[in-house]
Order: structure tokens, then sequence, then C-alpha cells
DNA sequence: CTAGAATAGTTGCTATTGCAATTAATGGAT
DNA sequence: ATCCATTAATTGCAATAGCAACTATTCTAG
């Protein structure tokens, strides 16, 4: 079920969800990108796989770019870029010779807890507009659309 | 006001709201994206730049800019695309020779008017999963979030 | 055991991004 | 009028994205 303002001829933007939603995740994304780059030097790309990493250590490269939906190719350049500034490790799977497990190494372990409260930090102060409440329904509005959205798309998954 | 469950020294992606932010609108526009190529051969935003002018005939370049929060350059090269295709036209402004009007052409109006409904099939199919309930918290959500985000990123606008 | 399918990861190639510098025109202050 | 800041639009260039092809390894069916 569901229900919007009659359709019209013309497509007003301003108040069509798909612009809506990538506008402001643009905005949101495009200032927390900044603030890595400027503090840490990392792309968005690069702090999201040190951040499955964090959670997941051991992590493959295919796990990472399944949790952060990145695609496979961009994963690889951006570990190569991780390992080279030694902000990761990887090694060949014992038991899986395709497999090469990643893990943040120290310096990137402590990288990694520099970030943790920069993050959270801009996510308080984005959420402090909202109430308790309505950043509960968000996350369950937010939850359901995207399970909905890949149900809808053909060729998602 | 606002309240999150208690800050953890790990950070959990799947937990974060620019994260989650960021994946939904992928997930959204790219099935988008690939149905506007698939059917009319135009990019988000050649698409984008095409339904501010339906809304604005006669937007210039960085009016469109604004409107869509997509980079200048970027615009630029769109518009180039699309005059080559003849689905835009485009003249100096009379009053002001720095600024280029642009409009659909009557084959942009013509495409226009057959991509408005399958936009907004789309975003039925989508918010089908909401009630009006929901949809109308959505939309507020949204925008309270998007002004803020602006209000806190110290290089915006 | 073996052939072919499936999986992990990398790389080639092209298109797209996005910053910064450039060009051209306008507006404003004196 | 003149100089300087501002604005509109474009372009150069390096970085990034993303598809598709490729290598290497493992799995599976017979």
């Amino acid at each position: 079920m569901s229900a919007k303002s009659p359709r019209s001829s013309v497509l007003t933007l301003e108040q069509y969800l798909p612009y809506r939603l990538s506008i402001l995740s643009n905005r949101v994304s495009r200032t927390i990108a900044q603030a890595y780059k400027d503090k840490f030097g990392l792309s968005i790309t690069e702090w999201r796989i040190m951040a499955v990493l964090g959670e997941y250590a051991g992590a493959s490269a295919d796990e990472v770019s399944n949790k952060t939906q990145i695609e496979k190719s961009i994963i690889s350049r951006a570990v190569q870029k991780l390992l080279s500034r030694h902000l990761i490790h990887r090694e060949v799977d014992s038991t899986d010779r395709r497999r090469q497990n990643l893990v943040l190494t120290d310096i990137g372990e402590d990288v990694y807890r520099q970030i943790v409260p920069v993050s959270y930090d801009y996510e308080d102060a984005l959420i402090d507009c909202l109430s308790s409440a309505e950043v509960e329904q968000l996350d369950s509005l937010i939850e359901k659309l995207y399970k909905h959205a890949g149900e809808i798309d053909p060729q998602d998954q």
C-alpha cells in the first residue's frame, strides 16, 4: 500500500523520492569523505574496507565487496593502496589458495581507532535534528525500502 | 535531540546511517539508471538535466547544477551530449551574455513525456512497501536531514 | 580421476568524476 | 570610466569507476 500526490505530466524533481534520496546521500557522503581525506588521507572506499576489517578481521576481498556493495575491481585496487600504506595485511588462506585473508595491521588498527569516533561524531551531529523516535522510524523505513528495492530490481542479486 | 545505541570502539557499517543511506540510494539509482539507459540511452545526469528543464524551461547550466547538486563540469559535459543528440537547445541570454538558456527541443519534450511516467512507475513500485503515513514520515525525515546536513557541512554553500 | 562449472582475485580498457585553472562577461565601488 | 571581485561556463588533467576478459584454484557430476 502506498500513496503520493496525484501524478502530473511534469516531474517535480524536488518531490521525487529517488532524487531526494540521492541528493541527501551525496551531501552526507561528501561531507564525510572530506573529513576522512583531510584527516587520514583515505577515500570513502578505503575507509569502508577498513571498517569491514575492523568488524570482520580476516575477511576476503570478495566478502568485503559483498558487505560494502562495492564492485570487486574497485575493492581490489583499493586493497592494493591500503597494502602499500601498510594499513592492512593479507595472506593466502591455508585451506583455499584462491582466497586471501585481509586484516588490519597495527598501524591500520591505530588509524581505525581514530576514525571510529570521528564517524560516530558525524552521525550524532547529523541525527541531532531528529528525536529518538524519528531515528527509529528512519532506520525502519530505510530497511524496508532497501529490501524492497532489491526485490524490484530485476538484476539485483 | 537524538538517540542511538551506545557507542562502541567498533563501527558496525550495517548500522551506520550515512552508510545505509548511501547503499539504499545507490541501489535505487542503479535500478533507475539501467531503465533510462536501456530505454532512452540517457544517463541519470542527462535525465536529471532534462527533468529540470521540463520544470524550468530556460534554466542555465548553473541553475541546473544548483537544483541537481551535480557539479558544474559534469553538467557542462552532459549538456554537450544532450545538444549533440538534439534533445535540448541553448541560446545566449539577451541581457547577460555569460548565461546560456537551456530548453528542451521538440524531440526532447517527446522523450521527456515518455520518461515521466516510467519514473513515476518506479517511484510507485518503490514506495509500494510503505503506508501513506510512512511515505509522509519519510519525506519529512529526508527534508530535515537534508537541511541539517547542509548546516553541518562546513563548506556546503 | 577428469572435464567443466563455479569462485576469488586481478587487470585492460574506456567512461566518468571532480578539482583547479581558464576564458569571458558583468557588477560595484570609487 | 577603471579596477577588482564575482559569476557563468568550459576545459585540462589525474583519479576513480565499472564492465568484461583473464588467470588460478576449487568444487562437482559422472
